[in-house]
DNA sequence: AACATTTACTTAACAATGTTAATTTAACAA
DNA sequence: TTGTTAAATTAACATTGTTAAGTAAATGTT
């Protein structure tokens, strides 16, 4: 990161070196955000790291909470695109394990982007302000995991008494997400003699399996 | 709640005279924390509300964190003592039931109590710093939850593969846990299609039984 | 070329917050 | 009476998010 030297105040810019800027922004703060939180970071340390005033921020994002949210839609797409080579799996029944699978390791590689997205009392998915698109498989998770489900019931492979896809797709994502959730939140409290948690969302997934399909043949 | 006239100020107090006041405070704060966050409130206004100044709040507490480590132990507390009804129940897979149900009943019921215990960044459970008994039904509403599963692990009722108490005990916590915290953080989401939150858990049930018994004859 | 405008930034300034220091007042002990 | 201590208060501080005011270079206009 290179610093701006003495005095190199301003020339006009291109929408792309303003682009280029919010960008710069947006990782810096997402560093410190993810590292010790979002209420313990300040915007003068978010500007110090990028070699400007804070102030300056405020002419690229209206406050703190809107630089979060555009992290937040950064991190969206992400979690969306690094889930959707799941998609080559044929069988719909693994493909649907796998993105439990893959949705577990986001959570846990990264469970302060986690928190920030799915545990946090802000969040940004309100359609109208983000933008991602909807319903559409290469930037919306939850799209992609409601596909996923419906190959399976499509398939025929869901117990008949399961009709409502959402429903499904809504119970798998509470299921591995309390397993998740859990861990982040609370494997450091002692209280508790916590198992592996690999062991936890191994049994998660079989529990959701075994609850949610039919009996194999 | 009285104001103190005017000037009412110092006299040496009992043991119990001070204790009265630390549960003064504490309740003054869970009442605003529970309404608007624990980052929203500030301590001149926990101080207002019990007409004292904000500094005698550090005369009973460190700090702000103290204050609400204090209500957590409270509440903790209060969690345990709700859900210890349903030790009455006989039959143990009811029981079981019955207590993913009662615990989900609190989570829903006081969702600013449950964010704060089971879902934020902080959180009190170190048996040292805690006022609580580990390992005692009454006041641990994980050894409770263990001691049920641990009944229905002695009648025989889980799938034989199952051996580990813990591991089953904290796989229904993560599947009704997710399922609650799943609605509490992202409930109020335009971005996803929720189903009815009773639907969700009355099928998360469904399903935990299903995964984790054996086959009922 | 000269001058005004706009752009990209900075420094000053503000109100609010958690917290500490200094101060006050009353009860108790000698 | 005179200290000493306890319980509270008001002052004071450093830090925060944010707004206002200022500054300097590029650009447009004459």
């Amino acid at each position: 990161m290179l610093s701006k030297l003495s005095i190199m105040p301003p020339k006009p810019k291109t929408e792309a070196e303003r682009q280029q800027l919010r960008t710069l922004i947006i990782d810096a703060a997402r560093e410190l955000f993810v590292i010790r939180g979002v209420e313990a970071v300040t915007m003068r340390e978010i500007a110090k790291r990028i070699d400007y005033s804070a102030t300056s921020i405020y002419l690229h994002f209206a406050d703190k909470e809107a630089v979060l949210r555009a992290i937040l839609d950064v991190d969206m797409l992400a979690l969306a695109t690094s889930l959707k080579t799941i998609l080559q799996i044929v069988d719909p029944v693994e493909r649907m394990q796998a993105l439990g699978q893959g949705y577990a390791e986001f959570a846990l590689s990264f469970p302060n982007h986690y928190r920030l997205m799915f545990m946090a009392e802000r969040h940004p998915c309100d359609p109208e302000k983000s933008s991602l698109q909807q319903n559409n498989a290469e930037q919306d998770a939850y799209f992609l995991l409601k596909t996923v489900v419906n190959d399976v019931f499509l398939a025929g492979r869901f117990r008949a008494e399961l009709q409502d896809v959402d429903l499904i797709a809504q119970t798998i994502w509470a299921g591995v997400h309390g397993a998740c959730s859990l861990q982040i939140a609370m494997a450091c409290d002692k209280w508790v003699n916590w198992t592996e948690i690999e062991a936890r969302l191994q049994l998660m997934q079989t529990v959701l399996i075994r609850g949610l399909l039919r009996e194999s043949t």
